[in-house]
DNA sequence: AGCTATTGATAATG
DNA sequence: TCATTATCAATAGCT
């Protein structure tokens, strides 16, 4: 990159090597924090100089943590380790990216069912499934739907202040949609 | 770099954000790469995006081997527990047991989603989610479509051999209903 | 996806 | 190792 092009092989000069290998080593690590930042993501990197020794860096908690996760995504993806391992409420953001990880899963397992597994789901199993999937739709709508008349409401208040209207028509955004799920609904 | 300094944070935008991802993302892994056969070291990288799909690169071996390498090196030897490995290959029956049980565990986290957790996913994600889902409710149906269509078949075949008829007319099993999922279709 | 103007990374050097 | 700087490489903003 600076005042030559480099060739993409291992530099034999041994004093050549380790001045790169420390200041690439750092610029890897930086983009590495930037692309975890800018967008988000998590990411773990690991290092091992050509004599062994370590350098690492775990974004969004611990390298261990990450590990685990990768285990359970790569491996055959049982879930109950890691739904069972943790404590029953967590915080809602934290609940979401499980579901997200989770919802990742399940996709794998159908591309797989799908992909090489043809006939290993009877009829019946795939019923259930699309009767599943009808009801995650209908409350994935439901839930849009009340964002939106949340919105709705926030946008009336708005109007209402700017107008200084004090006699408001009430609008209903307390009258809550039919998402509590009861025990049950879903149930294979 | 290039057309206005980038600011160290999230990137709101979410296009902006997947657009950065994915050429970061490839920025970083050819970093990697370049690190590791310039300087010979051996490097593991893993990425899991907000969406939490899996990106990886392990050069010299795989990345199960770099993470057992990297476990004895900061623990004394304390791999079995994570390592003691499953089958990668589970027969069909097992992996619809697997299935059901991650469909549960999805169950689970929407219900709780749904039931306190009201708010907690932004429009953005339930648009994804929402498509997801019918994706997944198209291929549940093709499925049972191709299922439906081999028990035709099959009777077809019966109904022929029983009824002695030699000149049959054809029916399009073999043509295959679109199974078969190409990678990245369910891309979040 | 491609295309540049810029910024950022870094090889060579002191 | 540390700082400088001439170049090359990555990429942000657009199309």
């Amino acid at each position: 990159m600076a005042r030559g092009k480099v060739q993409l092989r291992r530099i034999e000069n041994p004093v050549h090597r380790q001045v790169t290998f420390c200041k690439r080593r750092a610029g890897l690590l930086k983009k590495a924090k930037e692309l975890s930042v800018l967008c988000d993501a998590e990411i773990g990197l690991v290092i091992f100089s050509a004599h062994g020794k370590l350098y690492e860096l775990a974004t969004k908690g611990t390298m261990q943590g990450l590990i685990e996760k990768y285990l359970k995504f790569t491996r055959g993806t049982q879930l109950e380790a890691v739904t069972e391992a943790r404590p029953l409420v967590l915080d809602a953001k934290e609940e979401t990216n499980v579901l997200k990880q989770e919802i990742d899963t399940l996709q794998k397992g159908i591309t797989y069912l799908f992909g090489g597994g043809l006939g290993t789901m009877a009829m019946d199993e795939l019923q259930v499934l699309e009767k599943n999937l009808e009801i995650w739709m209908y409350h994935v709508r439901s839930m849009k739907m009340n964002i939106m008349s949340q919105e709705i409401q926030t946008l009336r208040d708005k109007v209402l202040e700017n107008t200084s209207v004090t006699n408001f028509v009430p609008f209903a955004t307390d009258t809550s949609f039919p998402l509590i799920i009861q025990d049950g609904i879903f149930q294979l």
